[in-house]
DNA sequence: CACCTCCGGTACGCTATGCGTACAGTCTGA
DNA sequence: TCAGACTGTACGCATAGCGTACCGGAGGTG
């Protein structure tokens, strides 16, 4: 066949590995080969391959003719953490934001179109969203993204808007001029409010974290909902917090800070996450 | 080549994708191909097939003759919390009881002979342990640990104390025997309060979480310092509660409580994790 | 009780898949 | 300028991994 997509330097089993291991889903919790079969759309014996494979590896459990995954597969993203070392730095400084907020601080890094939480200290619970470290969330729609965003090769941008600014609650920015403006903004200020527009009610404050070279390799964020807060209030007191938070984790990753929030706009690279 | 393990039914390639994945840690944060190529002792064209599959996949980025994890590699586990309702639904618990006790609260499942964080709310940081969702800890020198082995069937117990009792401090319970007693007393207080055996000065009480049937899936602790609280205050204040908090957790996932905590001693299945 | 259906497991032969060797091109440092 | 170490590519071979086909068992249904 020579119609795939990379044809050539593509290794089928990898791929379909992932496929059978990420087919596991709140929907579909403790799946019979069957059915993991027709979820993937590949035949039960390569299912079946790829299972008693995963199963010596310790992802998956069989059992009564029913698969699960095993906290294994938990233990994979720590090979992420462990890898960025301005992970497990940041933990105090967010720990500290959340102490003098008394509301729930954030560390993401951008994927894609996506935003990846890979680091959390929760205070409260947060309106019907379950975040957890891994999560996923839209990145146009949240003060981490327009952060991330801000910073990162338009391109990015580019393939953020290309993607769709979809109406998540009627505040949703979905006009591509006036994101771009919002990003320009978010540029100028050196953070970024979000109010209710990925769910209603929602507010967030975000600030940029650089490495050594100055590039943006996450934001940080400390939310919260419009019943504790307003956004003056957000832009007075908070934003300044966690912008000096985010200086500091900076600081800690051994970026020297040159003057302000000015260092590099971006850089060629795409960053280091 | 008949030498290997499983021989049939076990597909080399997912394997060593994820041996190429795993290459990636702390001391290896940004390999070269040739760097991964001798980590793994795999080819070095292998080795490249292999991370141009998964960079397809969005799990690795390529940049300047090095790779790097993307923060994608964590929503994996996603797939294992989203799979398994109890954790999402253990969180406002979690909470609680950190509120309550002011300090760290835990969910833990069995995997081998190691305790995984399923779930955390930090309060403080705890001793020079980074711990996070998805982090490893030897079963045998922890609360958790105890609790999950009290329940579980025996042999897992056996293989815990096969792969053998380390010291890691000198209050770690390294005699079989001794260890066993300790499990018995376990299941009959209800829960396990383990002192300095993991790390000096680091203390905790943990209790079982229970599914439908009764089966012990999870334990939940509160952990401190011993600057911070005694052995003796851990039994009676804190212990009841955690009790307490494991036990709405299970009702919430389905338990009926029948009694006190002498529902099934263990499943012959092998719990739900 | 016989029939049907859906399942998981196994066998097997084929071929495309993925393999390693070998070579080319590049960069760095001696 | 050369040596060494690196990445990337080409290529031909072996086999790894594929799907079809078949078997036996477990419900469900008439």
């Amino acid at each position: 066949m020579t119609k795939d997509e990379n044809s050539r330097d593509h290794i089928q089993s990898l791929e379909r590995g992932f496929q059978v291991l990420l087919a596991f889903d709140a929907d579909r919790p403790n799946p019979s080969l069957a059915e993991l079969a027709s979820a993937t759309g590949l035949s039960r014996p390569a299912v079946r391959r790829i299972l008693i494979t995963l199963q010596s590896l310790g992802y998956v459990k069989g059992e009564g003719g029913h698969w699960s995954l095993t906290p294994r597969v938990l233990s994979i993203g720590q090979h992420y953490s462990a890898s960025h070392a301005m992970i497990e730095l940041s933990q105090p400084h967010l720990m500290r934001l959340a102490e003098q907020t008394s509301e729930s601080a954030s560390l993401a890094a951008l994927d894609g179109t996506d935003v990846v939480y890979i680091g959390r200290v929760p205070v409260r619970r947060i309106m019907s969203i379950n975040i957890a470290i891994g999560s996923r969330v839209p990145a146009y729609a949240t003060s981490m993204g327009r952060v991330l965003l801000a910073w990162a090769p338009p391109k990015h941008v580019d393939e953020v808007i290309d993607a769709g600014l979809r109406p998540l609650t009627r505040n949703t920015v979905t006009d591509p001029d006036e994101f771009r403006r919002e990003l320009r903004t978010v540029r100028a200020e050196g953070y970024s409010i979000v109010a209710g527009e990925l769910e209603e009610g929602l507010l967030s404050v975000s600030a940029p974290v650089r490495d050594q070279s100055g590039t943006v390799i996450a934001a940080l964020a400390s939310s919260t909902s419009s019943g504790r807060a307003t956004v003056e209030e957000l832009r007075s007191e908070i934003a300044p917090l966690v912008v000096r938070t985010a200086d500091a984790i900076s600081a800690d990753y051994g970026h020297r800070a040159s003057g302000k929030a000015t260092s590099t706009v971006h850089r060629e690279h795409e960053g280091f996450f």
